[in-house]
DNA sequence: GTGAAAGCGCTAACAT
DNA sequence: ATGTTAGCGCTTTCAC
């Protein structure tokens, strides 16, 4: 069997109350007392319960973040910011998978597997709005994301819209005449996706010029396999096209290499632009033009609302949204 | 205040005993309190309390998988695996970072928080074998890792070596005749990099060829950006290199990214080689060749030991060692 | 400064 | 088929 407090408190000769505030830092505690406990509990070996310690007082000192999935480099990216921030006021996080379906989402935000944090931090893919309004968390939660969500929950979102309006506006400033959007599409409740699309479509607006036919080439995943065999295809068909917007980085590689399958260049014949900024990003050649969602701002304002909650249970909740600039590198011509 | 089993029972008229049983699928039920029970159960939005459960009696259904590094797409794509196949038996994985950092590791190794799973998979970087034999964990745990480990845990490495071989054996055979090790080095315990670096050598032993004068180029970090400036670099010192063998996938795509600012192509320049098979490697143009360590393997592996050492806490601990294959892409040049 | 008592929510073991 | 008892390891409260 592991330690216990009351083996360190029987070793120590003293009662179980004075290792827990030893251990908790609490001030009415002699010296002596206290080194003597300390340096019993590094020969015992003792480690706290947080099981034991979570039951009687909340506090355990982890956050979790509940991803769509753990293989998106953006969200590996998202936990290992958050995870630096959160360490150093000595908190840690532990990261789950909600597998973007519905019924696993629902599944991770269930109370019982929420309840050894104390704080969620929840990246809402594949919940809509009353899905979300059916969660009635005991504990404090922020959610990312970019549908419609519950005014009762502190949030954050993106600037969806204007990052691709910058984006879209971006390619026809260098020239683009044919701006293929992939990924796109307008189905179904507010998303990254639709809101990207009318972002895409806004910049036409702003600029008065026309959408090209079938501008919105749909992905079943936002997956490079998948954008790189649509985007050759569409290239192959319709030889106008001369840039493509791509919903995300991921999405945009996979749209470059399907740029060289059809025999084009980057950024000669075909211009791109992602968006998530990627640490990848700078790394392909040429290096992707891409929109950054400032993930530090982000991550920094998830804590912030975090604590905010945890302080206070009954706040008004709060609504950001993320600045997003656009990120000027080698797939699209130089003015 | 959350609802509790007794509240449940309360509202069933039953005690706190048999909502339990009901719960937890024990068969002693009649059909009619147990329909009961769950209706209530519904209505009330009860959720058990893991904390509790877990205080008495072990079990909470959750794996805990510990990596180096979020960020790191192998690591990403690691923990999808994991929690696929987990899901299947009804489990699921929280992931941690230790931060590759000795102090992190450790903290990340300590009890207390590894307590709130059934078990953990730890993916060991920077620990050393004394490090690890400090650990004495009062939980199931599986080791991934390349360094030697204390043969009282149950652990999974990769052939290595034999990997490495296989990779620069390749390129030899394509015409090669300086392979540069993008990410190499001699230095301390046995490591993933030592140990793929020793399998550079042996390839050039095997073929009784003479290892290229500074064939080493070491990195601080195995990233892409470090990767591209070294390699650039390196080409531009000396143009007899012809070939690139990349410690990693994610050093491989910064090579090749350094090879493009150089001036030459990839492969009628230079060739390259991986390891990892990252999703990333199909669709980076060309499509890198690369070392597939047979994650799924691993995966499947690393579950099986730890539910057998779940099963039997005292059986004698298992060392597997997981194959590994090449995967001819386009970064080599065709036979 | 230290400790005794009570109890967080649950389940193992043993009634009935 | 259901209930009773006891207790997991800790912290809260209050007494000394």
């Amino acid at each position: 069997m592991a330690t216990t407090m009351s083996d360190v408190a029987r070793a120590a000769g003293v009662s179980v109350m004075t290792v827990s505030n030893v251990l908790n830092g609490k001030p009415r505690v002699s010296a002596a007392t206290r080194q003597r406990i300390l340096d019993l509990v590094d020969e015992l070996g003792y480690e706290i319960n947080l099981s034991a310690r979570r039951l009687r007082s909340d506090r355990t000192g982890s956050i979790g973040l509940i991803v769509p999935r753990f293989d998106h480099p953006y969200f590996g990216e998202l936990a290992a910011q958050l995870s630096r921030l959160l360490a150093a006021t000595g908190r840690h996080l532990a990261v789950e998978q909600s597998d973007a379906s519905k019924e696993a989402e629902l599944a991770a935000l269930s109370m019982a597997r929420l309840q050894t944090y104390d704080g969620v931090i929840l990246s809402v893919v594949g919940l809509d709005h009353d899905d979300i309004d059916r969660i009635r968390p005991s504990l404090p939660v922020v959610l990312l994301g970019e549908q419609n969500m519950p005014r009762r929950f502190d949030q954050i979102h993106m600037d969806n819209v204007e990052g691709a309006r910058l984006a879209t506006a971006h390619l026809l400033e260098r020239g683009a005449r044919h701006v293929v959007l992939a990924g796109g599409g307008d189905e179904g409740h507010a998303s990254m996706m639709t809101l990207r699309t009318r972002g895409w479509r806004a910049a036409h607006e702003d600029r008065g010029a026309a959408l090209p036919p079938a501008g919105i080439l749909t992905l079943e995943e936002f997956e490079m396999d998948c954008a790189r065999v649509r985007v050759r295809d569409r290239l192959r068909d319709d030889p106008s096209v001369d840039a493509v917007f791509a919903i995300t980085d991921q999405v945009a590689v996979g749209a470059m290499a399907g740029i060289r399958d059809a025999g084009l260049r980057v950024p000669q014949d075909v211009q791109v632009v992602g968006f998530d900024n990627l640490a990848l990003a700078r790394h392909v050649t040429p290096a992707l033009t891409t929109i950054d969602p400032e993930n530090a701002w982000i991550v920094e304002q998830a804590v912030a609302l975090l604590d905010r909650r945890i302080d206070d249970r009954e706040k008004d909740p709060e609504h950001l949204v993320s600045p997003v600039r656009l990120v000027e590198r080698g797939t699209t011509r130089p003015r």
